[in-house]
DNA sequence: ATAATTTTTCAATAAAGTTTGAAACTTCAG
DNA sequence: CTGAAGTTTCAAACTTTATTGAAAAATTAT
């Protein structure tokens, strides 16, 4: 198989995927088309490569780099900005979690608190499944969140060897 | 606060954060009603209790119950089909892992497989970049697949118990 | 300064995804 | 069988989200 044709695969279903995961299809496409790229690229290599807006293009890139995997970079004597992806795929998915709790685990936690408290006997079973559902699922989110921390912390090696420990 | 109340903002919460999470409104919602629910509900109970429509209470059900996250019931001497959630949260999780890894990681790997060989001097940087970042997302996900299998066929007890150890 | 180039913004438009509701289909009791 | 009750389907309407492109703002060179 062509580079050029591999590389084509690989940003559209890089690109497909994405969808699947609250990503839109040009952010995914632009973090895909770094990452297999040797060199920085500006603005105009993406827009051409990729076939999207301006418009599009900067607003993407801007949300990369606002969730840590793209960076700017200047190249002296050059006017145009360039960007580069992280390419360590363990750093990709440490920022990537690191990202998704904060935006989405600790804001869902944060709203649960509200709801623990009901009014009502405790012995109502409406009222106990209410209370027992919501408290359970505060519980495993709590425990979710201490071993984000600790995987966010963690470097690979140390990490994967303690888990293959653990898995035999 | 009244438990209807607290049901109401449970069920919208929770249908805001599943539109996150590539699950649909209406179906992340009949998951959060039928999770608080001590019994079984009947789909003209979720229509009403939600509203919305028959056509779009039937679709996200029968969602549901191929994710295997909610239950057929029937009722002795009831005409009408009644539906369940599971209500153990690990089991709800491991079952949600269990299916996204059918849906998305697997498929994704597959994928990958053909991506590995590309023609040209493997001394080219471009060449090199690009196989190299396909290696890596490769052994990442291969990672992750095995250490998924585990998770999903371990119980909560073991897994979490483990777990705090490495964690200390 | 001012002109040239690059980046950002945002209202309009397009695309994608969701929901509706009525019709078709299925099941079951009498 | 027949008809009532329940379930499923699906094209059309609607809602939400993504994208465009042109204009404004910012940046840098002369």
């Amino acid at each position: 198989m062509k580079l050029a044709e591999a590389k084509q695969q690989f940003i559209a279903s890089w690109g497909a995927f994405g969808t699947h995961w609250g990503i839109n299809r040009t952010m995914a496409q632009i973090h895909a088309l770094l990452l297999v790229s040797a060199d920085p690229l500006s603005q105009d290599d993406l827009m051409e490569q990729l076939n999207v807006s301006r418009g599009n293009a900067n607003m993407n890139i801007r949300e990369l780099i606002d969730w840590g995997l793209v960076d700017r970079i200047i190249i002296p004597g050059e006017r145009k900005e360039y960007f580069s992806a992280e390419k360590d795929i363990w750093k990709v998915a440490t920022q990537i979690v690191k990202e998704r709790k904060k935006r989405e685990l600790n804001p869902m936690l944060k709203l649960f608190e509200n709801l623990e408290e009901v009014d009502g006997d405790k012995k109502d079973k409406h009222v106990k499944q209410f209370t027992d559902t919501i408290n359970g699922i505060k519980r495993f989110g709590l425990q979710a969140d201490k071993m984000l921390d600790v995987l966010v912390k963690a470097d690979e090696n140390w990490f994967v060897g303690s888990l293959m420990k653990l898995f035999k």
